[in-house]
DNA sequence: ATAATTAGTAAGTACTCACTTACTAATTAA
DNA sequence: TTAATTAGTAAGTGAGTACTTACTAATTAT
């Protein structure tokens, strides 16, 4: 109940007061919480001021409104993602044609970001719902992807290892397996495979490439059990 | 502005009072166009009362409060839909084992649905966002077909027809391609395909089951360009 | 030590929310 | 025609809502 508490109860005086930013952050923290569980509306200022233990005019000393406070949150979320490790890897798989390797470890993410940070698919949802225009985050960081990928399927495509498409939809293929799998699991709490992450994984992987590849493809092996990357984690 | 010269407007005297049954369906009716656009915190009782040209009040007779309306507004959609003519012809393509048919016009009904009632969708969306349970609805019609569905791939798998997996990733596989598509497109407005619905419905239905079958099936034509359904509408 | 700055609060403001009350006018039944 | 019932309204109610004001206490700079 009482958040104040946690600083009351390190001895008798504990430190009072935060520095700006400090408390900043712990309000954009806090609020990111309370506005993906509850929307824009459904989240009142005064809540978010007792769950950071303060008075809700604290909340206006750091942002102009409720409003600034909600696009600071966007911001705020879209900058803890950056050039990671598996982005790099993901692209080293792109240029080793390794398909497998490709598809699962996108895949994969795909699950483990929405699993790990179930607040993040919440937040953009309440936003699109709430009529604020689709977050910049959301065209400006998955574009590039989609770009991407489908200039790998083109190649893939020319090469004769992947039947002709429209790469746009081989690469829908692949993006909504596990992202319609997420939404339905956090969003509306309903699982219908109940299998691991890894067998999920390895599953979409196995029926995206079968529907992506031309049958008879010579520039892989016939007996394709034991994919690198795919079977190391088995 | 103002509802209420919908009324006024014809002749002199225009009719002046509804019925109770009247009234109450069309409060339903433009209450669920509030709800589903700003969900349920965003929707005022005065807005909808200012909508249907009435006094707050008569709200407050047809429905004892704000959650009574809205939990009679997700009856009332479900009650909109019931044994339907697709579902019989879906039943006839399972049981002549047309999987083509059977694909094509299941994603293309998906697409269909969620394009003529981006509502309903948006309703569901609001309604798990904001923390009231998963409607009825989505479980009781939709896991009937999910196992209708399973046991069908169950069944392609045993004649040796489509590849060996676990059927509730098969029927993922088949769902969510129009579900995500339609999610992307009409909450999110991106559509990264830009075809128009028969295509893309006849190019998921290609993915889909080039991932689900076995690659030299025998119980299939070769040249499958003219497959019964798709291409009687292409 | 003293002054300036910063982080914080208590108690408001004007307004909106869901919901009620006390009443009137239209419709239906006798 | 009259009585009972029903559909409707105007004007509230108290409990929030986002946001402000006027002030105090802790920290930092001189």
């Amino acid at each position: 109940m009482d958040v104040k508490k946690d600083r009351d109860n390190n001895s008798r005086q504990a430190r009072k007061r935060f520095s700006g930013e400090e408390r900043r952050n712990q309000l954009l923290r806090i609020a990111v919480g309370l506005f993906s569980q509850r929307g824009f509306e459904g989240t009142t200022t005064k809540a978010i001021a007792v769950a950071a233990g303060v008075s809700e005019a604290v909340i206006f000393q750091h942002f102009a409104n409720k409003e600034e406070l909600y696009n600071a949150i966007l911001d705020f979320k879209a900058k803890e993602s950056g050039t990671e490790e598996w982005e790099v890897q993901l692209r080293k798989f792109a240029q080793s044609q390794d398909d497998e390797a490709l598809v699962f470890s996108l895949v994969e993410r795909i699950l483990k970001v929405h699993r790990t940070d179930p607040q993040y698919q919440r937040l953009m949802f309440q936003s699109v719902l709430s009529g604020h225009p689709l977050p910049k985050v959301m065209s400006q960081r998955i574009l590039p992807w989609h770009r991407f990928l489908c200039d790998y399927v083109a190649k893939r495509q020319k090469q004769g290892a992947f039947r002709k498409c429209v790469p746009a939809v081989a690469v829908h293929a692949i993006i909504s397996m596990p992202s319609h799998y997420s939404v339905t699991k956090s969003l509306f709490g309903v699982d219908a495979l109940k299998l691991s992450e890894h067998e999920i994984a390895a599953s979409f992987t196995r029926v995206i490439l079968g529907g992506l590849r031309t049958p008879g493809d010579s520039s892989r092996k016939k007996g394709r059990k034991h994919a690198p990357v795919v079977s190391a984690k088995l």
